[in-house]
DNA sequence: GGACAAAAGCAAATAATTTGCGTTAGTGGA
DNA sequence: TCCACTAACGCAAATTATTTGCTTTTGTCC
């Protein structure tokens, strides 16, 4: 009596699944947050509030699980020019989706419940994000951050602002770019 | 028929509010948080669930409340010599706390709720013990980080690793610290 | 096709939340 | 000191959310 964590595509559960998550964002992006609650979001996917209660357990947990799979990058980061030029544009628009008010809460879901996988997932598609960007400076010879380095200093920085202060500007994202980029002196 | 925000001391109100911090400090040091309900924090605490209710909304609220206050720091960071080493040794206690169990949910509570009042006051704390580690570095006339190289460059990558990842480790803190210190080539 | 198990539905029982209304306890003025 | 005033609390009924035992459905593997 467990649920499985990937359920078979197609499946009754993987259909469930699809119309509640439909539901949380049909929902999140109409009402009010306060007024999402499960009995409403079983009415809107035609399931029975049992279902999502035995499946996700109560409404931050589905609210976590939702946000981490809008959180999922599209496709790989533009090709603009030169690898810093790539790193540049992609992490304005992270900085951009993250500090709007639905990026925000999706990020608070994620993080408000103790299970840390979905925490995790976000900060691997980051990661992921990064590393192909990393791979096309080391293709075009450009001189380049490490993970790690790009981890701390551009996107901790980032993150912490968007979740304790007030939004990064793009100036303040460009300069933690600078600062990064090694041998990086022709800008701001 | 609004509350006041710093209720007047010795008042009835003030005895309430301390009366229900102190009842939900107990309960989750002696029982798993999902087992703490508002009737019960209110039954400890001996007050009607209404008036918690009235007060602070939902649980989520009065968490985030009495997270921020148990963040607030006991006093100003110990006097170890130096300022660069004052603030090594400040540092690694904040990330030990804030990677602790009680710290990671403590820092939960507090990112949970859309009011980011909590929040800012938790960075806030955190500003005013660098400042004050800023100030001795002025006074002995060392050589030392500002307060936005360190919130960007110590703070932001420990809360970072702290929510999405894996807790930092005391060499990583180091390093960090030994990297954001001007001229500093002394350490890893 | 039939046996099996995972997952959904249904409905009753329990628990949490909201709300209207009456009461209490600090506060400030005469 | 007493009185009026009001913020905040208590109480209890009404509503809403959550849990749970049992039944039924659906997909999978012989």
């Amino acid at each position: 009596m467990g649920y499985r964590e990937n359920p078979r595509p197609g499946g009754r559960s993987a259909r469930v699944q699809a119309a509640v998550h439909q539901s949380v964002r049909d929902m999140l992006s109409t009402m009010d947050r306060a007024d999402v609650t499960i009995p409403l979001i079983a009415q809107r996917a035609n399931v029975t509030p049992s279902t999502i209660y035995r499946r996700w357990g109560d409404l931050q947990e589905l609210l976590a699980d939702v946000a981490a799979s809008r959180l999922q990058p599209d496709g790989a980061p533009a090709k603009i020019g030169s690898a810093r030029d790539d790193l540049e544009a992609w992490v304005e628009q992270y900085a951009d989706e993250m500090a709007s008010g639905v990026g925000r809460e999706m990020i608070r879901d994620v993080l408000s419940i103790a299970d840390t996988t979905n925490a995790e997932r976000c900060s691997g598609y980051t990661q992921h994000q990064l590393c192909v960007l990393i791979a096309r400076a080391e293709e075009y010879g450009e001189a380049f951050p490490t993970l790690a380095e790009l981890m701390d200093h551009v996107i901790s920085p980032i993150m912490y602002r968007v979740l304790f202060d007030q939004a990064p500007s793009a100036d303040y994202v460009r300069e933690l770019i600078a600062r990064a980029v090694p041998g990086d002196t022709s800008r701001t």
